[in-house]
RNA sequence: GCCCGCAUAGCUCAGCUGGUAGAGCAAUGCUUUCGUAAAGCAUAGGUCGUUGGUUCGAAUCCGACUGCGGGCUCCA
């Protein structure tokens, strides 16, 4: 006989070799059908694995997240199985779980799978769900003579390097192989899995990529075949539809249609904006100046071309090189002016910016500091230019020059608790303003390519890790992903389709300070070097006008619509009285347009609404006569008729960012 | 940088197995003077991404380049 213990704390007597399935069955019918998996003293196991004696089992529904990552590793083996059954010649490699569902790489140098195949995998991985088979593990000590192991070393042509390659590490780690087997279909796995294929019916191939083996791009390339699986039709038809609805809102399509910006063959990777664009961006802009003025930031202004010179002192041309743009001199021949040299070298070559820390460290070094000025905080919406490579761009998330809303602080080691207290506010209050207001914190530590002394690095991280400690932040560490120059925190919000993107970052910086040689005079009237923290809350003001504008689908609340209202006049006739109302408008302090083209309300009222302008101000013979307005909003309908003071006065408070309930106090 | 795919009018796309281009929307003009998501008619607009090649002949077949898209890697 054992025991084992379940969550709620009771006990189970169960007879020797007794699986979790058996301990489900004792509980009742119901839950040994709804079982998927169970976990035993916190590893996750199949169902049929034999029970310890004095284990802690809980038994995995659907309802749990872990059995969701079982089943949809289940379903890469089902999908393998199906993709060998349609290519005979493939050899499969890995295949694990990823967020939103799986993949499994396969080397196939001849046959090319392509999403048009799909159909007829999917069909072979139907056909496999409905025959219900069992998952079966076996457990091999590496002997070769072992059937299930034979089998699995023929099933994709019986010369596999790939997994002969994990086979190998595996035994050289002393580890037991474990084989998972269903109906003719054997592949190495750690397990565990759903107990049979029947569990595996709604599955959906979802896109093919490129990947190498070991992620080592001298190695071979592989077809990473992605899918997912869930335990229910409805879950994988909302998981489908939010897919849908993320490519409905893609700011690439949106920027086109609102007219706020695109990209053109002449620079790739460099943002247009046409005029709403601009003044979204403009918005953000001001929206931020407000916020940094309550703080008592100073604002800069430095050169976006700086020399060379400078970047090797920063530690930027040694650790930053790829990344960045330098210039070169063209000069004409003296004999013979039509021919031009290229590619002159300078004297003193130059560098375009791609951070502006030295900058900030240039105007900070123009005079003294004392202690007094402390913390000195410099701000700027700083154009940086970073070279990415060819294949990583992507519409306003990824380019090549993008305005950073940047600022370096500058203080005593004791104010940087403060300082990043202060800061966390700050940034929350401003995801707020946009609806986002789920926000994760993660701490990044030393990177191996970096600069500054062990000592320096762990005076830095514990500094951080204090702040966020002493304000009782939750964080994950991200070990080795700072910056060069020091380790960050970053803030990573998420966006109303539950996708994560990182933009603000804190850095502690002591190296730059010295490299600079910053100094400040101290209470004890003696030099010091100031401590320096880089900051930037929106990170990229392009990115996140891409986030925003996905966010809300491109339907901006009032504060942020680059055209507020647009007036509708009903026919030429009250053109006149359209632009009245549109002057009043402006004169207001909105931003209004009158349509005064010949086309009908209706139409009119069609383009405004594609458009997403929040509201539409219709004007005709009654408006005229009463002077009044008749509104149109884009989320709530027709308004009616009412005067234009009304209208101000019900606007008046979406006019304004949000502000966050009870305002940071800056220090 | 790597793998796969794509590139035709401002936009969305048609153009079968090679015989030098077509629609809708947008634009412009005219008619209409209109009441809450598309009035009618007309006009204009393309050296089919660039560049080599195959061919009597290339938007169409092949190669290279550029750009874009999906990923890998990298990052804000």
């Amino acid at each position: 006989m054992i025991h084992v213990r379940l969550p709620d704390g009771s006990s189970r007597e169960l007879s020797d070799g007794a699986s979790a399935k058996d301990l489900a069955l004792s509980i009742g019918p119901g839950l040994a059908k709804a079982a998927v998996a169970a976990k035993v003293n916190d590893a996750i196991v199949d169902l049929a694995r034999p029970l310890p004696d004095g284990a802690e089992v809980a038994l995995l529904t659907k309802r749990d997240p872990e059995a969701l990552e079982v089943l949809r590793h289940s379903a890469a083996h089902l999908m393998a199985d199906a993709i060998l059954r349609v290519y005979p010649k493939a050899q499969l490699t890995i295949g694990p779980v990823v967020e939103g569902g799986f993949y499994y790489d396969i080397y196939s140098p001849d046959e090319k799978i392509s999403p048009d195949d799909f159909a007829k995998i999917e069909g072979e991985m139907q056909k496999i769900a409905k025959a219900g088979v069992a998952f079966e593990r076996h457990e091999v000590g590496g002997g070769a003579g072992d059937e299930v192991y034979a089998r699995y070393k023929a099933i994709d042509g019986g010369n596999n390097k790939f997994k002969q390659e994990i086979v190998d590490g595996l035994k050289a780690q002393g580890a037991t192989l474990s084989f998972y087997k269903h109906g003719d279909f054997v592949d190495l796995c750690r397990g565990p899995h759903v107990p049979d294929t029947g569990w595996l019916k709604h599955v959906k191939l979802t896109h093919i990529s490129g990947a190498y083996w070991r992620g080592d791009a001298d190695r071979e390339q592989l077809i990473r075949v992605y899918g997912t699986a869930f335990f229910s039709k409805e879950d994988l038809k909302e998981h489908l539809d939010l897919i849908e609805e993320a490519k409905k809102r893609d700011h690439r399509v949106l920027g086109e249609q609102l007219d706020l910006f695109t990209f053109n063959e002449e620079a790739p990777g460099f943002p247009f904006f046409a005029p709403r664009g601009t003044m979204l961006f403009n918005l953000l802009v001001d929206y931020m100046r407000s916020l940094l003025r309550r703080r008592g930031y100073k604002e800069v202004k430095t050169p976006l071309i700086l020399s060379e010179e400078l970047w090797h002192t920063s530690g930027h041309y040694d650790n930053y090189l790829e990344n960045m743009f330098f210039t070169k001199l063209k000069l004409r021949d003296e004999k013979e002016p039509s021919h031009i040299h290229d590619n002159v070298e300078e004297e003193r070559p130059m560098a375009v910016k791609p951070m502006n820390c030295p900058g900030h460290l240039m105007v900070y070094r123009t005079r003294h500091h004392s202690h007094n000025e402390f913390p000195l905080r410099f701000a700027e919406m700083g154009l940086v230019h970073r070279r990415e490579m060819s294949g990583v761009r992507h519409g306003l998330f990824r380019v090549q020059a993008f305005t950073q809303d940047d600022a370096h602080h500058f203080c005593t080691p004791d104010q940087i608790e403060g300082e990043i207290g202060m800061l966390i506010d700050f940034f929350k209050e401003v995801y707020g303003a946009f609806d986002l207001d789920d926000v994760r914190i993660e701490l990044s530590t030393r990177p191996e390519k970096s600069i500054g002394s062990d000592e320096m690095w762990e005076k830095a991280e514990s500094a951080l890790e204090n702040a966020l400690d002493h304000k009782g932040i939750e964080y994950v560490v991200n070990a080795g992903d700072g910056a060069f120059y020091g380790p960050k925190i970053d803030f990573h919000i998420r966006d109303v389709l539950k996708r994560s993107w990182q933009c603000g970052t804190i850095q502690l910086d002591f190296s730059m300070p010295e490299r600079f040689g910053l100094t400040y005079i101290g209470a004890d009237g003696n030099k010091h070097t100031p401590v320096m923290l880089h900051r930037a809350c929106y990170g990229s003001l392009e990115r996140f006008m891409g986030i925003i504008i996905e966010n809300y689908a491109g339907k901006f609340p009032l504060w942020l619509a680059p055209e507020q209202i647009q007036v509708l006049p009903i026919s030429e006739k009250f053109f006149d009285y359209a632009k009245e109302v549109t002057a009043k408008l402006l004169d207001a302090g909105l931003r209004a347009e009158a349509n005064l083209k010949d086309d009908r309300v209706g139409y009119k009222i069609r383009q405004a609404s594609l458009q997403k302008i929040p509201y539409q101000i219709v004007v005709g013979e009654k408006e005229q006569e009463n002077g009044t307005i008749n509104v149109r909003s884009r989320d709530k309908g027709e308004l009616g008729e009412m005067s234009l003071e009304a209208f101000l006065n019900s606007v008046s408070e979406e006019r304004d960012p949000k502000r966050a309930a009870a305002p940071s106090q800056a220090a």
